[in-house]
RNA sequence: GGGGAGAUGCCCGAGUGGCUAAAGGGAACAGACUGUAAAUCUGUCGGCCAUGCGCCUACGGAGGUUCGAAUCCUCCUCUCCCCA
């Protein structure tokens, strides 16, 4: 077994934040000895079933405890997922249903074992313990908690100066995750810098309870590919776990080289010397950061869609971006013409390359259009009926019209 | 319970009777430049027909006043602030 000096160090790297280091070497040192795996905790909303690049932040700190000889506890948060994290948002969320949250979770263990050890993870739900609480005991889970300390969670600080309205029930949430720890009597809790109040509302609750408050391991948020705003799918600026190679490839592409940096700290398996012989090369100009950038993109799509994948998709990106080829799938859409004739802007609409003909009569206007490579600038042109060919729209968008019978 | 302020397009936000499909910013999309980079610059950014100074839909919801309403009135819904 790994000392419990060893363990600390693989853990702290790459986190924030540790709290309390000491407590959490006493914790690591007591599971050496007794032989018995600290119970590690953390939360997902049932709300995104689609994992991100984002998220393997944390699920490889999971796999790094659960490679330690740790209890891995996937919780997802359904009870929770009915009220709906305030955390960024400014409005309340929408409930979802039982069947919706049990396909949400579904949709979650098809794609965390990509990064998790299945035989080594517990999926555990919230509302498995939360269902059966009281109203009484609801009221006195609220009574362990001020509302002064209530607003002192930046989220609704804010919203309140801002005279946002935040709901009394928003205020549960910190709570119901904080009881969730005494639940499951958690020695450890992972979470995003942004969780950090909640977290700590765990440690506090626990110690009422009478337990030994969990240490708190808070890893970095990754920026999503506007290399600002946190990755999320509400933004739309992320990279899915579970999305093909090429759009995963072009993805990361697509990163500003700063960006770049912080992937390979962040969701790389290179070790740290490794990223600092990329970071020396990349000053010295013995590497362009456009291959760099490829390498961080190959690596991300083999771990994602399969060994081999990756060099599949560079070459393909590299055929299609560099050389100006046809990329070798294209989808193709069948389209059902309405008469002898239609115009190509509807036809671009029809096929999903844009938004309305309208939409599409703009992109012909822009340039953006291509019928079998050759560029389209009449606005007007029409296309009769039974032709098929490849239409490409933007730098990306490449559709096969096929017509339908 | 009383008093006050407010709700505008994906988001923020201007707009107090016609010149408003609605300023400005952000996001997004396209083009140029590139490394599909990023940054920058330019353009587009409700829909439909594409001929127009065309038609339809749109400023929380429902009615009303008016030749004409995002703008005025009534009721409703929601939010914020102050007092209790």
């Amino acid at each position: 077994m790994v000392s419990a000096k060893e363990q600390l160090d693989i853990i702290k790297r790459g986190a924030v934040e540790v709290i309390v280091e000491d407590d959490l070497r006493r914790k690591l040192e007591r599971s050496v000895t007794s032989n018995k795996p600290l119970r590690i905790k953390a939360g997902f909303d049932p709300t995104a079933p689609d994992i991100h690049v984002g998220h393997t932040v944390l699920l490889n700190k999971m796999r790094q405890f659960q490679e330690l000889g740790h209890q891995v506890i996937f919780l997802i948060g359904d009870f929770t997922g009915m009220i709906g994290d305030p955390t960024g948002k400014s409005e309340t969320r929408k409930h979802l249903t039982r069947e919706e949250v049990l396909e949400n979770a579904k949709t979650y263990q098809q794609q965390i074992y990509k990064i998790l050890d299945k035989e080594k993870t517990i999926i555990s739900f919230n509302s498995e313990w939360m269902m059966k609480m009281s109203s009484i005991e609801m009221i006195q889970l609220a009574a362990r908690h001020t509302v002064a300390r209530m607003l002192e969670r930046d989220d609704f600080k804010k919203r309140y100066e801002a005279q946002l309205p935040i709901s009394v029930h928003e205020f549960l949430y910190p709570l119901i995750q904080g009881y969730d720890s005494v639940a499951l009597k958690a020695d450890v809790e992972l979470g995003g810098t942004d969780q950090k109040f909640n977290l700590l509302v765990g440690r506090e609750l626990q110690k009422e309870y009478g337990q030994e408050p969990q240490c708190i391991v808070m890893m970095p948020l990754l920026e999503g590919l506007d290399g600002v705003n946190k990755m999320s799918k509400s933004l739309g600026n992320y990279i899915g776990i579970n999305e093909p190679a090429k759009e995963i490839f072009g993805k990361v592409m697509s990163v500003s080289d700063v960006l770049m940096i912080r992937y390979y700290e962040l969701v790389s398996s290179i070790t740290i010397a490794e990223l600092d012989g990329i970071k020396a090369d990349l000053k010295s100009g013995a590497l362009h950061p456009m291959e760099a950038k490829k390498r961080l993109a190959v690596e991300l799509v083999d771990r994602y869609c399969g060994e081999g994948e990756g060099t599949k998709a560079r070459a393909e990106f590299e055929k299609v971006f560099s050389k100006k080829d046809m990329p070798d799938d294209i989808p193709v859409v069948e389209i059902a013409w309405d008469g002898g004739k239609m115009k190509l802007a509807k036809i671009i609409a029809l096929a999903g390359a844009a938004k309305s003909n309208s939409d599409g009569r703009r992109l012909i206007l822009q340039g953006a259009v291509e019928i079998d490579q050759q560029p389209v600038k009449d606005p007007d042109m029409e296309l009769a009926a039974g032709e098929t060919f490849v239409l490409r729209v933007g730098k990306k968008r490449f559709v096969k019209v096929v017509p339908k019978k």
